[in-house]
RNA sequence: GGCGACAUAGCCAAGCGGUAAGGCAGGGGUCUGCAAAACCCUCAUCCCCGGUUCGAUUCCGGGUGUCGCCUCCA
């Protein structure tokens, strides 16, 4: 079997991954705070982890894969400063935290399932973990790792002089405070929170030792991950951002209790950018799964955008760009079910694959493999297209499918979608059928000119040896 | 100001010591009344300047440029 290699920010290089158990791995991805919709950077860094958890299954190995949704504790500064921002979404659209994040999660589980995210083993919320949370930081607090101050209880930093491992960030070079001031009665300026205390109008809080309050968003993940995948487990995923506050302090916490930095391995998805920058609001670019689809664009498009860029590279979206991976995206399924006629299918379906189809199955398992090259894997099931494999083409690609997960086998063909003749208006039937009498009496000029009177009511046409086939013309927005 | 990443054809991008994967777009062709689809062919010497090497897009140094983090964010 070919072995799988990873990248480790923690060591950063590529290493061998074996999971500490035989044949099962643990995962923990940081997932959304629910707070507002999911662009598609965030979903970019979903997607990341889905094909890692495909990969694996791939290799034959059992993963357990913990998300956690984010529904308090998240503060609008990782510097622990602001408010709660499940909060401010409550206070911009008058509901309570809790509705909110019902809602956020809900569309976010629903953008998941279009971009073919499997769900994960565990779905755990921040809200009903508290017990854990207040636990964890009562651990650290006896080991000596915290102190309270008058609004929450702090990490010192100074304690833990490994402080910095993730992201080689040497402190005493930081510009801490230089542009935010620093809470005075923090010891250390990174110094982070473990608990807050809470003022009276934050609507979520609990009881706890150190009185009424809510959690830190860090030792959310540290508690949660600790409790489904123990001290120690596989691997720990993330958006590269993550690296240098929240990921350390989640190092931090957790090898303060069990001297173990939580994961072995730590994989980080780099950033999408957006004709070339950052997405933001104030540029108008932070676009959804939703908007994609505004513009004609199937979540599965933009899946093989990600998939055609390695995930620790700066992917650049433009709407170009995902024209094209919608374009290339249908060609392949044509490719692919260009022979997949049901009869000949039963006949492939189940039988083992021929030497060489294995050969591009070997091809395309090496390159995901080999830290998760999915635009090579790309690469080897295209040049399977034509390499005249036949029916048999399909069954590869069904194959690797289970990592790709494009739908490749059964989704969409094309812009245009087949319309049942039934649904037709009874006008464009008769234009349908006087089209046709004119191609039979070869009359080409007046049979093209009702193609253009039905192209302008959104009706494509198209001339097959079996008759005409009619579509709705759904083409994209063309921006 | 400090730290870091990247720079490959019109676009999205692999490769990272032995003379550049793949997709989209473009050009040419086969087929079809035309169109569509399909198929075939075609389309780059890898930002600049030095250095190391038999040999560099791939390593080192210096430029230039872009992006990011340090402040919210996957």
């Amino acid at each position: 079997m070919t072995g799988i290699r990873f990248f480790n920010t923690l060591t950063r290089n590529k290493e061998d991954f074996v999971p500490q158990s035989p044949g099962r791995v643990g995962m923990y991805t940081c997932g959304p705070t629910v707070y507002e919709y999911a662009s598609i950077g965030n979903m970019r860094a979903y997607v990341f982890a889905d094909i890692l958890r495909r990969t694996l299954e791939y290799n034959g190995l059992e993963v357990n894969m913990v998300m956690n949704i984010t529904d308090v504790g998240h503060l609008v500064s990782d510097a622990d400063e602001g408010e709660d921002k499940m909060m401010i979404s409550a206070r911009r659209e008058r509901k309570t935290p809790w509705e909110i994040a019902r809602h956020y999660t809900e569309v976010f589980l629903d953008d998941t399932k279009r971009l073919n995210i499997r769900p994960v083993t565990v779905l755990c919320y921040a809200t009903q973990h508290i017990p854990e949370m207040i636990a964890m930081v009562q651990e650290l607090a006896d080991r000596g790792y915290a102190y309270e101050t008058s609004d929450g209880v702090y990490f010192d930093i100074s304690k833990f002089p490994e402080y910095g491992c993730l992201s080689r960030i040497n402190l005493s070079e930081q510009k801490a405070g230089a542009r935010v001031e620093v809470n005075p009665e923090k010891r250390n300026p990174a110094d982070f929170a473990l608990w807050k205390k809470a003022p009276a109008e934050h609507i979520m809080q609990w009881e706890s030792p150190w009185g009424m309050g809510y959690p830190g968003w860090h030792i959310e993940c540290s508690a949660m991950g600790r409790q489904y995948l123990g001290d120690q487990f596989d691997i720990h995923t993330g958006g590269i951002d993550h690296i240098p506050v929240h990921h350390e302090n989640e190092i931090a916490q957790t090898a303060a209790c069990t001297g173990q930095p939580a994961a072995r391995f730590w994989m980080h998805v780099e950033f999408l950018l957006v004709d070339g920058g950052k997405m933001s609001k104030s540029l108008g670019n932070v676009y959804t799964v939703s908007d994609l689809e505004a513009r004609g664009i199937e979540p599965l498009a933009f899946r093989y955008l990600c998939l055609g860029a390695h995930y620790r590279a700066k992917l650049n979206f433009t709407w170009e760009a995902v024209a094209g991976a919608q374009k290339g995206l249908f060609a392949l399924r044509r490719a692919v079910q260009k022979d997949s006629k049901e009869d000949r299918l039963r006949d492939v379906q189940g039988r083992a694959l021929s030497h060489n189809a294995l050969r591009f199955r070997e091809d395309f398992l090496q390159a995901v493999n080999d830290d998760l090259n999915t635009p090579q894997a790309l690469a080897v099931l295209w040049e399977a297209t034509r390499s005249g494999l036949g029916s048999e083409l399909l069954e590869l690609a069904r194959d690797c499918d289970r990592v790709l997960a494009l739908d490749l086998a059964k989704g969409r063909l094309g812009p245009d979608v087949d319309i049942a003749a039934g649904d037709l208006p009874d006008y464009v039937r008769a234009l349908l059928e006087e089209r046709h009498q004119a191609r039979l009496a070869r009359n080409w000029k007046r049979a093209d000119a009702i193609r253009d009177e039905l192209a302008g009511l959104g009706y494509g046409v198209k001339d097959t040896p079996g008759g005409y086939q009619v579509t709705r013309i759904v083409t994209p927005d063309s921006h």
